[in-house]
DNA sequence: ACATGTTCAGAATGTTCA
DNA sequence: TGAACATTCTGAACATGT
């Protein structure tokens, strides 16, 4: 077992990424499945469609952790104006589908005790560059010819 | 231009990597795969399939490395479009099967590093050539005089 | 069998607007 | 805020010539 000292990616975490914090987050346990070993890969095959944030249902993996639409949102939004939630109550909410609109402090430290990572992001500068790329193709969207995609 | 600082996800690790020379690419031991009969010869069937890009499971040489079917398209694609990627952390993320997706950047440097060549990647020219001879070989198989019909 | 390319459903970004 | 949407990227499966 190792010690989780910093924000685990799905991807690196073995067998980890059960919450950081054991105190009572039932999240998504390895599920002890079966006897037999599972590996790093089963873990993901079986990953619980469960958001790790909130536990409403998840639809899929957003920014390197299983999560919900809504805190899917909620961190991109958060991450992008580097908000500074302060928690109203001793900073330890427990965030539930339910209640998770209510402490945006203790909702943001959750996505990131979850994994989610800001790097994840698209820069304004690359989104950008992608509008870009998607205007040019569609003026000069000659079918083919020179599909260059150069943007230098 | 991002903050060189990243959540220390191990993902970004620094890793060793096993330069390849396009000449020598088949340096990768198989580690005496068994004690039984391994003939020199029975080197190359017991070639690691493993995906010296990612580690995932090989499916061959591809662009002159044994990689995975992922990242073939990936190399493909990205050197066909000349894309530019850049990595979001150090720039020394070591890739994983699982985390792939995740820095371009590194995964095509990871490729190139391996010793993929872009120069094995056919041109469009030379893909609309092949398509030709095909469609040639189709038409004018049998009695001349068939129209050209683009069955497809 | 091997290594090219092609296909296309699904994954994972961002965006919209009630 | 988040459900629905638009767009691009990904890679397993497939087709083809050598
Ligand atoms: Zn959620
Ligand atoms: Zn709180
Ligand atoms: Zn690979
Ligand atoms: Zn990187």
């Amino acid at each position: 077992m190792r010690t989780p000292t910093h924000s685990p990616c799905h991807c690196c975490t073995e067998e980890l990424l059960t919450p950081v914090d054991p105190t009572e987050h039932r999240v998504m346990e390895p599920m002890a499945v079966s006897t037999s070993v599972v590996g790093p890969d089963e873990f993901d095959r079986n990953m619980p469609r469960i958001c790790g944030v909130c536990g409403d249902k998840a639809t899929g993996f957003h920014f390197n952790a299983m999560t919900c639409e809504g805190c899917k949102g909620f961190f991109r939004r958060s991450m992008k104006r580097k908000a500074s939630f302060t928690c109203p109550f001793n900073g330890s909410c427990s965030i539930t589908k339910d209640n998770r609109r209510h402490c945006q402090a203790c909702r943001l430290k959750r996505c990131v005790d979850m994994g989610m990572m800001k790097e994840f992001i698209l820069t304004d500068e690359e989104v950008q560059r992608k509008k870009d790329l998607i205007q040019k193709r569609k003026d000069g969207g000659g079918s083919a010819g020179g599909p260059e995609t150069k943007t230098e």
